[in-house]
DNA sequence: GAGCTTTCGCTACGTGTCGTAGCGTAATGC
DNA sequence: GCATTACGCTACGACACGTAGCGAAAGCTC
């Protein structure tokens, strides 16, 4: 996860279940303690490990928490059933479900919010968990022209545009809803939103 | 902003300048530190306070950082423009505008993921931020109506349900393309996103 | 003005977490 | 066996937290 794998010839090998171990806890301690509260000491506690063999694999508590944060999100797949309406809707669901889990809510908005100021951080929340809700969207869009419910894109660069902005928009009200609003992106929500999504593209594609 | 002022009557009253003085002082720490790495002893030295007078205010980091983070959005307002399409392009580009300053983007984040297991602190957040916002929504729907550019609304709940949908939304969209997509959300990203939104509002009314 | 009340600045303090250093021990490959 | 790396443990200085106590300042009421 955090670490080079390339054949580290000799030497003890680092404990896999101690990664393990450490992850869990970490997600333990996000939702007994939330964020501000949780140290890594109290993490490497729970985890049965010692302080410093936390601090030999992760630089600090943001990369921890990052990567706790992004085995969450390991479950996301794009289910087939059958139409772009109940795709999206399905994979929504999917999406709210992790994020009303309180150790998602407590740990990614934090690391988010110092993100802002720490490109290698941000750049490792980009590759372990955002990329991997915004290749969804893309199979969601090739599954769609497949069946002929969406026209082919104009251009690459238009079409490129086109998935940022559909990403952008469902992951931030899927949050937003959530975080903000505090209140659960239930189905009837969701068929609310997919409705509003699917007019908006068939709109702005004429 | 956080203290009741029924008649306060008799002792020597608080400064109101140093209120002013401590907000600025918070935002400019947040620039230059970042949310994790500001310190309330910091915030005191620059503005030139006791840490005690801070604390005598102030309950702790978080509201104090909402109280300063809430100042950003009295500039918020809609303008208008002659058309719901222009209104909403005017008030995300100045929401956006917001979003971009760094002050913004540290603090806002960090208090909304300790929101999450803080309903006192959620309420503050509700109350001096998301709500401005909110009326403007609402604003911006009454105008619509007004020129005919939207039938008005089926029934009370429904139109509650819609604006809350609408909010999250727009909301959502922009802060994550702010914060975790780390791009501007620009002239060009605003035009493409009102397209959608404003589709997606015609085609889910009818 | 005198007197009361509340705020302010300052200092000092105990508490807790941080992140690291140092050491001896355990687990692997050659 | 031997080199190498990971591990558990202890101890440590540094720093921020949040509070207590004090004297001085700034208002109001009479």
């Amino acid at each position: 996860m955090q670490s080079r794998t390339p054949a580290s010839r000799t030497g003890r090998p680092r404990s896999a279940a101690a990664d393990a171990a450490i992850l869990a806890a970490t997600r333990q301690a996000l939702v007994e303690l939330g964020w501000s509260r949780l140290t890594l000491g109290d993490v490497a506690t729970r985890a049965g490990v010692a302080k410093t063999t936390l601090y030999r694999r992760w630089a600090g508590k943001h990369e921890l928490v990052v990567d706790a944060v992004a085995e969450l999100f390991d479950e996301l797949q794009l289910p087939d059933r059958g139409s772009l309406a109940a795709d999206i809707e399905g994979v929504v669901l999917q999406f709210a479900a992790i994020l009303a889990r309180p150790e998602a809510k407590s740990g990614l908005m934090a690391v988010v919010a110092e993100s802002t100021r720490d490109e290698a951080l941000r750049e490792r929340i980009r590759a372990s968990i955002v990329d991997r809700q915004k290749r969804l969207v893309l199979e969601g869009r090739a599954r769609a022209e497949a069946r002929g419910e969406l026209p082919p894109p104009a251009g690459p660069e238009e079409a490129a545009r086109t998935v940022d902005l559909i990403f952008d928009v469902v992951a931030g009200a899927v949050v937003h809803r959530t975080l903000v609003s505090a209140e659960p992106a239930d189905e009837a929500w969701v068929r609310g939103f997919t409705r509003v999504l699917l007019g908006g593209l068939g709109a702005a594609s004429t």
